[in-house]
DNA sequence: TTCGTTCTAAATCTTTAGATTGATAAAATA
DNA sequence: TATTTTATCAATCTAAAGATTTAGAACGAA
């Protein structure tokens, strides 16, 4: 398949200037690709990406002067269409776990075999995100713990529960920063209705004001159950 | 590897009793694989798995009466060792995503190849999350795309940028829930200049009361920035 | 020194929030 | 049928919140 395509073009960054040189034996010696640019400082590499748009970006992370992951979080803000690789030293969860937050399109470790990085640069070029298996294992097992405080909470322990659908109703609004007589407009009631409704509301999740209400909802899975939370 | 562990205690779930029938034969024709159990009910599975602790639940995610995905989450509750696998017919992008944000060790489609799934539960079996790559290709394009409205945000436009320590301070004693006397006792400040610095934290937020403050404080990335927010 | 910012504070005032009590009617449930 | 829950509304009252103005002290920058 690889052959039918134009050739990817490549910038590498390390700032090891040895394994440098190794990466871009490797990934010329390949014959797919064009390496458009070598360098070993992250800031360069910004330049040279606004000027020569490489395909793939495949960026050292463990670096001293300046953090690759700070370097890909600018990479992806030009908005280009650019794909960084992240190249690693080590499987850390954290490490992977932020670099595909920002946005890397995939991660590597650098004691890889040669043939593991091709593939990655293979897939990532087709448009795909890739993390070796093993990886991607470590990274779910982060992403899963991070969600976990959060099941505890959804118990039975819900107070939310407790509320009628009317109560909910007004509750959401008051999530959306309305005051009593936003509330009873929306909801073609009076704005003594709505009182009692919000003491109801008050006495049902223990809390005394509408702030607190508000942080109770949004911290026990209120809103749609559209937004969760993720240390990071 | 696998010949010399002990079988791997094995629990099918599948509303279809012709598909559940077929998975047996499968898993039981690996030769490595006790099969404990075989329903066509996700509330059965639930008093199966707690009296049987099977190590490895091959769910059906796409059943009518019950939900899949909410009876992995009831099982996740249980904190047994038993690891769960989706099974699911859809490579959706959001069931994925919620499936693993939920717990599921791996999510296998129903059109796989039989090595995928036998692959699957060998992986999950050892400890591991397992994806199959096209699915995790999938999956992290969700996650980076729900983090993405989170980088413009956190852009220049944040109005969090325009406060004072101090007025930080008192924000972030308002997102708490505190009431004017509550942040004077906390601040060692008088109740008058906490309501002077909450009145030039409406300004420069623009909002008109406390819940709104709070609320932009929390949807723009206040609170050690530890906080983010995944569309789920 | 002068200027701007920040933190502090008080006084005054208006508005909103919240507590409490009591009441009616419909709907669900026992 | 009797009872409970829910939704609606009113009146009253206190407490809290918020708007506005004014101002002193400290600090750093121009």
């Amino acid at each position: 398949m690889r052959e039918f395509k134009r050739k990817s073009r490549v910038l590498l960054v390390d700032d090891n200037a040895d394994h440098l040189r190794g990466i871009k034996e490797l990934v010329t010696l390949e014959g797919c690709y064009d390496v458009v640019g070598t360098t070993t400082s992250a800031n360069v590499a910004i330049n040279l990406i606004k000027k020569y748009r490489p395909d793939i970006v495949l960026m050292d992370i463990n670096m001293p002067e300046k953090d690759g992951l700070q370097a890909i979080q600018e990479i992806e803000k030009l908005g280009l269409d650019t794909r960084v690789i992240a190249l690693s030293g080590y499987d850390d969860a954290d490490l992977i776990f932020r670099a595909m937050k920002i946005g890397a399109k995939g991660y590597v470790l650098k004691t890889m075999a040669s043939a593991q990085l091709i593939y990655a640069i293979d897939e990532v070029a087709a448009g795909k995100v890739y993390l070796p298996s093993a990886l991607s294992s470590r990274f779910f097992e982060y992403f899963q713990r991070s969600f976990k405080n959060e099941a505890v909470v959804s118990d039975e322990e819900n107070l939310l529960t407790y509320l009628t659908s009317r109560e909910e109703e007004v509750l959401e609004l008051l999530t959306q920063g309305n005051n009593y007589k936003g509330i009873a407009g929306k909801l073609f009631i009076s704005e003594t209705t709505v009182k009692t409704h919000v003491n109801n509301i008050f006495q049902k999740l223990q809390v005394n004001d509408r702030t607190q209400a508000v942080l109770y909802a949004i911290n026990n899975g209120f809103g749609n159950r559209k937004r969760s939370k993720v240390a990071v």
